[in-house]
DNA sequence: GGCGGTCATACAAACGATTGCACGCGACGG
DNA sequence: CCGTCGCGTGCAATCGTTTGTATGACCGCC
C-alpha cells in the first residue's frame, strides 16, 4: 500500500570518483575532461566519456556550487503563481536565461514575509546566483546582494533602495488608458485600484487622476477578480455612477464586467471598461477587453540582461489594445 | 549607467567561522548551538545567538546540503506556468510542504525535454529532495529516484512506471460531465479533447464516448483557449453540429464559447458548454462556466504526503459545478 | 588529595567537486 | 648520453557545514 517513502538516506549516486575508477584515471582528469579542458585528449577522454555515458553520471551541482561559489541558477520571486500576468514574464526570463546557460526556478511568496525570507535565503546561501523580484518588496537581509547587482526588480519599482528595475511608465500608461476613454467622450471615469500602499497602485492612480479629474470615483481592490466585482458593485450603488471605469489590472476588470452585467448593465453600451496587463484571458472575455499591454517577454529578457550583463534597463513600451469593452457613452 | 553586474566572484558571505570567532568558541559549537543541541547552554549559547543576530548570519544551504545529503526542498515541475489550473495545486503543495519544514521551488518545462532534463538534474544532484510532476512525463534518468520514492505524479498518470499518483478518476469525471448534458436532454454531444497521445486526453475521451455514443464528434485541441476556439469553429462548420460540447479543460471551453458567440450562437440557449478543472476564471466567464472541479489543494497536500510519508494516495473526489453555460437544448 | 565521572567544548574527517602546482615520461637537441 | 622541454596526469588544498570522538575542566567522594 505504501510506497518507499522519500528516504532520509539519499540514493548512493555515482560520483566523479566512480568515473575515474572506470576510466582508470584520477578524479582531477575526469573533472577536466568534463569541463572540456584541452589538457585531456584522445584515448583518455574517450574512456572517460564512455564511462559517463554508461553510468548516466551527472555532476553533483551541490558540490560544484560549493566549490565554485556559483550555481548558474536564477530565482524568480512572485506574489502568486495564480496571476497569469507573471507567467509570460517568467517565460521571457526562462528564454533569456536559458540562452545564457542559466536555469530558472520560481518561488511563490503568497505575500507572506516568512515565505519571502525562506526564498531569499536561496540567494543568500548560494543556491541561486540571482534574484528577479516581481513582488515589489525587497526581502530582509538582501541589501548586500542587491548592491552587488544580484537582484533586479520587474514590473514594480521597489522603494527604499536603488535597484535596476524593468518596467513601463505606469503613470503614463494609466493616463493613456484614461485618455482613450476621454477621447470616446467619457467624462465620469472611475478607477478600481490595486491595494493601498502598493507602488503600482499609487502610480496608476496618479496617471488616472490627472486625466480623470480630482473628484472622480476611486475604489481600492486587491488585483483579484472577486475584488473587482465587489468594487464595481460599490461604484454602481453610488448616486452618480460612472460611464467608464479604468481597472488597475485585467482580473479586476473581468470582475467589474461581471458586476456590471449582474446589475443589468451592458458593456460597453452602458459602461466602458478598460483593464491593464493584457493577460491571455483578456482577448476571450465577453466583450473582449480593451487594455494596456505590458511587454512581458521583453520584461524577462531585460531582467536577465540586467543581472548577467549589468545593463541598466530602460523603461519599456506599453501598448493600448483596443477591443470591444470600450465605446462612446450613451447620449 | 550600468549597475554592478552580477559579479562572478560572489560576495564574501559571513560563515560559521566568523560567528565562532565573534562568540569566542569553535565552529562545532556554533553548529550545535544552531541545531538546537542541548549540549551547548547558558552563556555560550547566548553569545552565539547574539553574534548571529548581529551579523544576520544564515547557514549556507549549499554546504549544508553537501554535508547532509539533504536539502529540505521540493521541486514542482509543470508544463507551463501559464495555466492557472496548476497554480492552486502549487499552493496546496507549498502549504503542506511548508508545514513539514520543506521549501518549494517551481520549474516550468514548456514541454521542452531539454528543459525537463535540466530541471530533473536538480533532483539527481541533490539540489532538491523530491519532485512533483504535473507534466505527465518522467524525465530521463529519474527511474532510480522514482523507485526510491522521491517522485510523485499529480493530476496526470505517468505511463511505463509505477509511480504514486495523485489524481481524480478522469474517465468517471468525464462521464459525469456528459451525463449532466444528457440529463438536460442533449443527444448530440461533441468533445474538444486535449492533444493526442496525452494520457488525460485518452481518459477523458473514454469517459465521454461511453456516454455520448460512438459517432459523436471529436476534435483535438491542445488545452489552450485559441485551440478551443479553433476546434469549436471546426465543429460548427460541420453538417450536423452538436447541441452541447464537453471540453477537456476550462481554457478550451472559454475558447469554444467565444467561437460560438462569434458564429452568432447563444450559450447556453443554442449551445451548452461544459469545461473541466474549474479554474478561477470559470466563474467569471459569460455565461459562467459549468465545469468539473478537481480538488487542487488536496492534490498538493496528498502529493506532499506521498513524498514525505510514503502514503500512497487514493483517488480524490471531483465535483460537478453547475453554472450557467449549460441548459436544455432548444425544442 | 587523588580518582572516576560529567559536562561543555574543540579537533578533524567527511560530503563531492575544482584547480594551482608538481611530477613523470618521452622526445629531442647539444 | 644527459639535460631540457612539453605534455598529460595526479596530489592535495579548498569551498562551509556536520558530527564522532578526544580533550580538558571541574566536581564529589572516599
Amino acid at each position: 500500500m505504501s510506497s518507499p517513502r522519500m528516504t532520509e538516506p539519499p540514493a548512493g549516486r555515482t560520483r566523479m570518483e566512480d568515473i575515474a575508477r572506470l576510466a582508470g584515471v584520477s578524479v582531477s582528469t575526469v573533472s577536466r575532461a568534463l569541463a572540456g579542458s584541452p589538457r585531456v585528449t584522445g584515448d583518455t577522454r574517450e574512456r572517460i566519456e564512455a564511462a559517463v555515458r554508461e553510468t548516466g553520471y551527472v555532476v553533483n551541482q551541490v558540490a560544484q556550487g560549493l566549490r565554485l561559489q556559483r550555481s548558474r541558477q536564477l530565482l524568480v520571486l512572485l506574489p502568486t503563481i495564480a496571476n497569469p500576468f507573471f507567467a509570460e514574464v517568467v517565460q521571457g526570463i526562462e528564454e533569456a536565461a536559458g540562452a545564457a546557460g542559466y536555469g530558472v526556478l520560481v518561488g511563490s511568496t503568497e505575500g507572506d514575509p516568512a515565505r519571502e525570507a525562506v526564498l531569499a535565503r536561496q540567494l543568500l546561501t548560494g543556491v541561486v546566483d540571482g534574484l528577479v523580484l516581481l513582488t515589489g518588496r525587497l526581502p530582509d537581509g538582501l541589501d548586500a546582494p542587491a548592491r552587488a547587482g544580484q537582484v533586479v526588480a520587474v514590473s514594480e519599482t521597489i522603494e527604499g533602495i536603488d535597484l535596476p528595475t524593468v518596467a513601463i511608465d505606469n503613470q503614463a500608461a494609466a493616463r493613456a488608458a484614461v485618455d482613450h476613454l476621454i477621447a470616446l467622450g467619457h467624462r465620469r471615469i472611475a478607477h478600481i485600484a490595486g491595494p493601498r500602499g502598493n507602488v503600482l497602485t499609487a502610480q496608476r492612480i496618479a496617471g488616472w487622476s490627472v486625466a480623470a479629474g480630482r473628484d472622480a470615483a476611486l475604489v481600492f481592490g486587491d488585483f483579484t477578480m472577486a475584488s473587482g466585482e465587489a468594487a464595481m458593485a460599490d461604484l454602481l450603488a453610488r448616486s452618480s455612477s460612472p460611464t467608464a471605469v479604468f481597472c488597475a489590472n485585467d482580473e479586476m476588470a473581468i470582475g467589474a464586467i461581471k458586476a456590471a452585467r449582474d446589475a443589468g448593465l451592458r458593456v460597453p453600451e452602458d459602461l466602458s471598461v478598460i483593464g491593464f496587463d493584457d493577460i491571455s484571458f483578456a482577448a476571450f472575455t465577453y466583450p473582449p477587453l480593451t487594455t494596456i499591454r505590458q511587454p512581458r517577454r521583453a520584461f524577462g529578457a531585460a531582467a536577465v540582461a540586467a543581472l548577467l550583463d549589468g545593463h541598466s534597463p530602460p523603461n519599456l513600451a506599453y501598448t493600448l489594445i483596443i477591443r470591444a469593452s470600450t465605446a462612446p457613452p450613451k447620449g
